[in-house]
Order: structure tokens, then C-alpha cells, then sequence
DNA sequence: TATAAATAAGACTTATTAGGTCGGGTATAC
DNA sequence: GTATACCCGACCTAATAAGTCTTATTTATA
């Protein structure tokens, strides 16, 4: 309960790695594999995410891998999180999603102090850059 | 991913209504599950667990159910998980439980920035209490 | 003192989600 | 043309969450 997925936890190792690399030098995702002893698959799939959603750039081919395509600085945990997750960080299914997919939303009464954590923990992952944790 | 958990939310909703309550009057597991449409037994048995952690008071028999057993303003919703869970909100395995729970704890890079969010939103729930979401 | 209405507790089942794997495709340096 | 990388979706499995069932115990009161 309340717990990242691996998949941000394996998104945020990789994409800090890349961050961390010499400006220039490619990262593959095999490389990342091996060095934290993260399943290759998964993880390939969490990059290619990363990539589609335009914080990292691929490159193909041989001597491939993936660069970092904007500055450490201007990339949110939050934003990582809603790349990978297809949504922001949310405390209760209806945040996550919308009010009609809880069945009890109406009789709800904690709805709205649960709303109140909710924008605080949100800043709390907004608030943190790439460029803290590199 | 992050979400609370049914028991918990089904916990706030029931403390909240007990606290909410007139003081002296007992209320029942089974008149909160009709009244917000939960799940009899599984609200039942997150009941007698905040019953057990001292959070409300049971009355058995006839007549019996349950009333709040200290201020509301000495109860925080960080508390409260804590009961019903077993253990604080945690964002990660290796905090929620040990760091040898983890297979690449030794290797990971973001344990210490995870870490600084995790003190951020376990302030979050510490914070709120019980009596202002009555 | 029998009964009805409540809590107590644990085993069990089912549904949902998370985690991981597989197979076939596309791009490209050499 | 071949090796090495990314791309992508389908699939399987394991873990967790959610819900149900059963039996026991407590106690007010008819």
C-alpha cells in the first residue's frame, strides 16, 4: 500500500544514470541492466516510455542506447512517475482515474480531506528534480 | 500505484463517523457498512483492529458496537494507517519493511532521495488529524 | 435462562494488479 | 549482410488486495 511500482523505481535508477553519464557518452539499456541487476525486458520497456514521453532520446542501431534530452533540471519525480504510470502519483482510485470508477463516491465523506493530502504529497513530487538525485 | 488501500479508506470513513457521532452514543460495524455501502466483514474486521490499537472502544453484545476512544485532535490519519496496515505509510518495500527485502539494495541509487519524499509525506499523514475531517 | 444482536478471529476464495517473459519487428554502424 | 541496439505488443505468473464464510464469545432483556 502506498508504494511505488519497480517500474518507477527501475525508470528512476536508469533515467539518473543517463543524467549521470558524461555529456556525449550513450547509455543502453543493457548496460543499466547488468550494472543494477534489473530485469533487461521490463526495464527496456520503462526507457522506451521515457522516450516517447520525450525525457530521454534514443538512438538506434549499433552503438545505440538513450541520452538525456532535456536539462536534469527541468524534470520533475512527478513528471517521471506520470511518464511511466500514465498518470500523476494519486492516493485513491478516484484521483487516479475518475469519480464513476469508485462505487461509493457519492457516500464519500473523506474524499475531500483525502484531496488535501493528496495536493501535498503531489508538490512533495513535483518539488524534487532530476538534478537533485544525480 | 501509491494508492491507500479499501481497508484503509474504509477505516477513515468509520473512525470518522464515529467521531463524528454524539458523545455517548455507540455506533455499530453494521449501521456504518449500510450507510456508505461497504462491505460488511472486511469493515468489521478493520474495526476490531482499530479497536485492538486503542483508537475506539468495543461494546459487545446487544446493544453493543463501538465509540471513539481519545480526542479526535490526538489522532492522526498517519496513525491510523499504521493500525490498520500494520505499518506507516511507505513509499518503498525497503522502507516499509527492511532494507534485506529489497534484492538491489545494495546497488540502488535512489534509496537516499526516496527517502527525503518519504519523510515529506509520512509529515503529510502525521499532520492531519482525525478531528479535521469530521 | 433462552434468545437475539453485537463483536472477535481466522481460514478461505476470488479479483486485481504488478512483475516478468517471449517473440517478432525496425534501424543502423561497420 | 550481420550484429547490436531500440520498438512493441501479447502473454504468463506471482503477489497482493478485496471480499466471503464460519464459528466463537459477549451481553441486554424478554
Amino acid at each position: 500500500m502506498l508504494k511505488l511500482s519497480k517500474k518507477v523505481e527501475y525508470g528512476l535508477i536508469a533515467i539518473r544514470h543517463i543524467a549521470a553519464a558524461e555529456s556525449g557518452r550513450i547509455t543502453t539499456a543493457k548496460e543499466i541492466a547488468d550494472k543494477y541487476k534489473i530485469p533487461y525486458e521490463l526495464l527496456a520497456k520503462v526507457m522506451q516510455k521515457l522516450a516517447k514521453k520525450g525525457f530521454i532520446v534514443s538512438h538506434q542501431g549499433v552503438y545505440g542506447g538513450y541520452t538525456l534530452a532535456k536539462g536534469a533540471g527541468e524534470i520533475s519525480i512527478s513528471s517521471i512517475i506520470n511518464a511511466i504510470e500514465g498518470h500523476l502519483p494519486a492516493i485513491t482510485q478516484c484521483i487516479a482515474e475518475s469519480p464513476d470508477s469508485c462505487s461509493i463516491y457519492d457516500n464519500c465523506t473523506i474524499k475531500n480531506p483525502l484531496g488535501k493530502i493528496q495536493s501535498n504529497i503531489e508538490l512533495v513530487f513535483k518539488t524534487m528534480k532530476l538534478s537533485e538525485i544525480v
